[in-house]
DNA sequence: TACATAACCTAGTATTTTAGTCAAGTATTT
DNA sequence: AAATACTTGACTAAAATACTAGGTTATGTA
């Protein structure tokens, strides 16, 4: 698999919008200072999850970004799959062409490790991480922290 | 997660010797022409599955390399963690650190995804592969094509 | 209308990781 | 002694990653 700071970020940065969104849209600036991630990364990734209709914009003073469907209609899957353009294990992307032309002696394994992570990443939304205690403690704390970087 | 080819590579030799191994012992360069890795490549590799004890070598002509412990003793979680160190997806090495020195946002998230992949990765043994079908085909073509290449 | 705000876009680049190679060993069997 | 086979460590080309810089465009507000 791929797991990359990229994959990361993005279900963090999702992850805010949708605990945020009570205002109408988030804009990445403030998403920057809560979760210490380059403004400027954030916007390539959010250029891309756009693409892929995960989010909308809304441009200008106010503006910002929000989730284009419902947070339990958002898999961390699709997010990661998104920026990360595939969360394959195998090195043949799954074409069985990995010895010549011919399958490896392990490409199965890899092939059901990739479904055991997909079925993982594709079975938890969005909605379910909001509700987790952890998440909840760990925002109100990141919350009160900008209010004071702010102040 | 990590997943390269150090740790598929790893996988695969430890498969071939498991299925070779009623000689006694297998050397790299068979490994190496079967599996289609560079031999040079395949002695550091087990040189640190050795570390691991997860193998033991015989020097000397007719030497080669041996598992250390029965094939349904060996998963394929230790051999990928002797090689690659870690199979974790976390960004703190899970040391709770990665936001100052707090928990980021999603840190119980990756958490989960490392202990889903250990438990399968934990749960299957050389010899689980070995009883499979497809590894049964694959492994002897590549036994019929290294005849034809020794002829 | 001007201006501030925030999304959007295109390059470029430093750093790290990967996937090896090369060379010079040491140990063991025949 | 000679052949075979494992051992070790340093080195490296190429790719990927994780950014930064510097702009452009759209939009709401004074």
């Amino acid at each position: 698999m791929k797991m990359t700071t990229k994959g990361r970020y993005a279900v963090t940065a999702m992850l805010d919008i949708a605990l945020h969104d009570s205002k109408g849209s988030v804009n990445l600036a403030d998403i920057a200072k809560r979760q210490d991630i380059s403004l400027t990364y954030l916007e390539q990734l959010f250029s891309k999850l756009k693409r892929h209709k995960l989010v909308e914009s809304v441009r200008g003073p106010g503006g910002g970004y929000r989730l284009a469907l419902a947070a339990d209609a958002i898999t961390i899957a699709k997010i990661i799959y998104s920026v990360d353009e595939s969360i394959d294990v195998t090195r043949c992307k799954g074409k069985q062409n990995c010895q010549g032309n011919l399958r490896c002696l392990t490409h199965d394994l890899w092939m059901e490790l990739n479904m055991n992570i997909s079925r993982f990443l594709n079975g938890l939304t969005l909605s379910d991480l909001i509700k987790r205690n952890n998440v909840k403690h760990v925002s109100e704390r990141q919350d009160v922290a900008l209010l004071q970087l702010q102040s």
